[in-house]
DNA sequence: GTCCAGGATGGGC
DNA sequence: GCCCATCATGGA
């Protein structure tokens, strides 16, 4: 199986992002070939990525076989991961002007914002991530996983399934607390799950909102403020616009780019993405990436 | 040992 | 509505 990528598009760029942690295991990276499980209906696939043609994507199904009625939604799944339908053309060329982002356009041109198209992931990862740095969040989110998720095989260095909410729901905040979660994100978690599960937040819901009604929405979970609301607008329900402005992260990034000894401030920071309208998100997942 | 980390909540004022 | 203590531990 094939898909056509578009002429601004860096499989290794995308690739770094990807390798980003040692800790990562919801897919695997070797020779420039990544591995992803996915459930579609019933199916448990494995799918093998690579980019051994020009303006093509190989997929290839390493365990168990897809009726072709399934091609359709994996790639659908692949299109949304990498974010291959956003022409970004139009944000190359605000970026020319940019005093934060004409370096890193050409320094890793053909980067998309790698998605999070599962929604409690996304939300759980958000919140495991708040208040605590990178490498101990994805240590909380490996032992999240390893503990409550599944392996595609039991064999050698297999790739894993996210938890699933339904089984997320049944636990109590000590299981998550064993694996050092704070009390409170235990419970965010739980009750997250809990909405998952009974459907009454749902990703299907929220893309057929707007911008603003989604966040809104977003921040009637518990356990989840402006940042965690925008993040997840960004990584998973792809809406151009979305802005983390209060991220630490890009916070550092743009000190780091601008050779500043203080941290922007918010207003710093409005000033600077003046320009970026209709492209915050990209300019922060750039931004992201800078401090790679 | 110190300081900060890709924040959110609930209470006090 | 704003301010602030609290969470809770790892990593640099």
């Amino acid at each position: 199986m094939q898909i056509e990528t578009p002429k601004e598009f860096s499989f290794s760029e995308c690739l770094v992002f990807l390798g980003r942690s040692k800790d990562e295991r919801l897919h695997i990276i070797e020779q420039d070939v990544v591995l992803k499980p996915l459930k579609i209906g019933d199916a448990k696939i494995l799918l093998e990525i690579s980019n051994t043609l020009p303006q093509k994507l190989q997929i290839n199904f390493v365990i168990g076989k897809p009726p072709q009625a399934l091609h359709a939604e994996i790639m659908e799944y692949i299109r949304e991961w990498f974010d291959l339908d956003r022409d970004l053309a139009p944000f190359y060329r605000m970026a020319q002007q940019d005093r934060l982002l004409h370096k890193l356009t050409r320094a890793y041109y053909g980067l998309r914002l790698i998605r999070i198209p599962d929604l409690f992931q996304a939300l759980c990862w958000a919140i495991i991530g708040q208040q605590i740095n990178l490498a101990f969040a994805y240590t909380l989110y490996r032992r999240f996983i390893e503990s409550w998720g599944e392996k595609h095989s039991s064999e050698g260095a297999s790739p894993w399934f996210f938890p699933a909410p339904q089984r997320v729901a049944e636990l109590h905040p000590r299981h998550l607390m064993q694996l050092q979660f704070t009390g409170k994100k235990s419970e965010y978690i739980i009750g997250l799950a809990e909405l998952m599960h009974t459907g009454q937040i749902s990703k299907q819901d929220l893309q057929q909102l707007t911008l603003s009604e989604a966040r809104e929405a977003l921040l009637q979970i518990r356990g989840v403020g402006p940042w965690t609301a925008s993040y997840v607008l960004m990584r998973c329900l792809g809406f151009r616009s979305a802005f983390p402005i209060e991220d630490i992260g890009l916070h550092n990034a743009i000190r780091l780019q601008l050779g500043w000894r203080a941290k922007p401030t918010l207003d710093n920071i409005r000033k600077l993405a003046a320009g970026w309208q209709d492209w915050e998100a990209y300019a922060t997942f750039y931004l992201y990436r800078s401090l790679l």
